[in-house]
DNA sequence: TTAAATTTTTAGATTTGTCTAAATTTATTT
DNA sequence: AAATAAATTTAGACAAATCTAAAAATTTAA
């Protein structure tokens, strides 16, 4: 199915908030896209007549299996090219999702799968986000507390358990962020503090509540 | 200047159009955009009004300094994408263009420049057309005709006037590609067509039209 | 040098995606 | 259970980019 870029973007946002906040709804959604309720009902109508989604007015909405379809496509055209800005390009974690948001919309199956295939297939972007595959298939990615990782293997940071600014602190200094490269160099058994090596990071050594708080994806 | 996607292919077509046949009018422009006559109005219009480009009633138009450097713009993330296309990605050479067509709306200096670096600042892109430079300077690369290439010297092919689905089969029958290490063995002053050799080909003739289409590099 | 043909422009619609303001429906309070 | 508040939808308008059909300007040809 052809969509617009404006129909891909209220799918995209439509799965990505059922994902994050398990609901969406009309006004929800205006404040995520920057636009009126009005126009929000307007698109609705749309996606509901493209069979997309199931609408019912003042009830609420939802993307149906055509619609997640389409949602995952989207998702991992944006996915994979994050994840070539800055593996291929050298380009700043911060700076890439707006690019991203734009290379999305090319659409070409061939592209994309080529793509992936130099990119070596991800499975995650720079973000810690999983990349569908070619077939739409989320991969499923279990998590673990860092200080459960063994020794001398690689393994990317999936997400931070307690966000208090004092954590984010600490992150911050030792260049921690969602998505980093983080290996295990040595675990001290005494008080479970743990040397480690983040990617384009000095060593550092970590405490043992801090490995328990910061989780990596168990390949 | 931010430009629509419909602005940037006008323009680009103006550029190109300008090139190739020296001038451009309202007919040619719409039969090349495969649009109406009085689209190309209203579009002329609006660049006019945004000092695009030059335009009378009646009397025609002509991009101008804004208009070529904005186009010059375009060529370059066009051209860096097909470039991309095929060193990178390895697509075929006659698919690229559509997608490279999608992709050059994408208008991050940071991500073009980046994207120059990655693939090493290439000169020419696979269709043999000149890449301009970031600050939009056309490298100037002299050619030359294969039938006027002086025998036993070795030459690269460079690009293709004649890009007609014929021409391309007939490449594809000899295997001589952009970028093929070619060798004329004889001249055949009869009708002007030449035995070749191309690198990893068999030797063969072609015909002294498609040696007046085929260029080379001017060593 | 008129008449005919061609090219270009205008006038008026249409589609897509958006808006504001008003109306309607649903949810919350008193 | 009314009254009030909040959320959602409708109605009507607008800008961008396109279209067709008709009008105007220019070019070509008789």
């Amino acid at each position: 199915m052809k969509l617009s870029e404006s129909e891909e973007n209220y799918i995209k946002s439509i799965y990505n908030l059922q994902e994050k906040t398990g609901k969406v709804n009309t006004n929800s959604l205006a404040v995520f896209l920057d636009t009126s309720a009005a126009s929000i009902t307007d698109m609705l109508k749309k996606l509901k007549s493209k069979k997309l989604l199931e609408y019912k007015k003042y009830y609420g909405f939802r993307l149906n299996g055509a619609g997640n379809k389409e949602a995952l496509k989207i998702i991992r055209r944006h996915r994979l090219w994050e994840f070539f800005l800055v593996e291929k390009l050298g380009m700043e974690w911060e700076k890439i999702h707006d690019i991203a948001e734009e290379l999305e919309h090319v659409s070409s199956v061939e592209l994309i799968d080529k793509l992936d295939q130099f990119l070596r297939k991800p499975k995650i972007d720079p973000h810690g986000d999983p990349i569908p595959d070619e077939k739409g298939v989320m991969p499923v990615l279990k998590q673990m507390a860092i200080k459960d990782l063994p020794n001398k293997q690689n393994a990317i940071v999936s997400s931070v358990s307690n966000q208090t600014p004092e954590m984010m602190e600490m992150l911050n200094h030792y260049g921690i962020k969602i998505g980093s490269s983080i290996k295990v160099l040595k675990t001290f058994v005494f008080d479970g503090s743990l040397q480690i090596k983040i990617a384009r990071q000095p060593e550092c050594v970590i405490s043992g509540i801090a490995a328990q708080n910061i989780f990596v994806y168990d390949n």
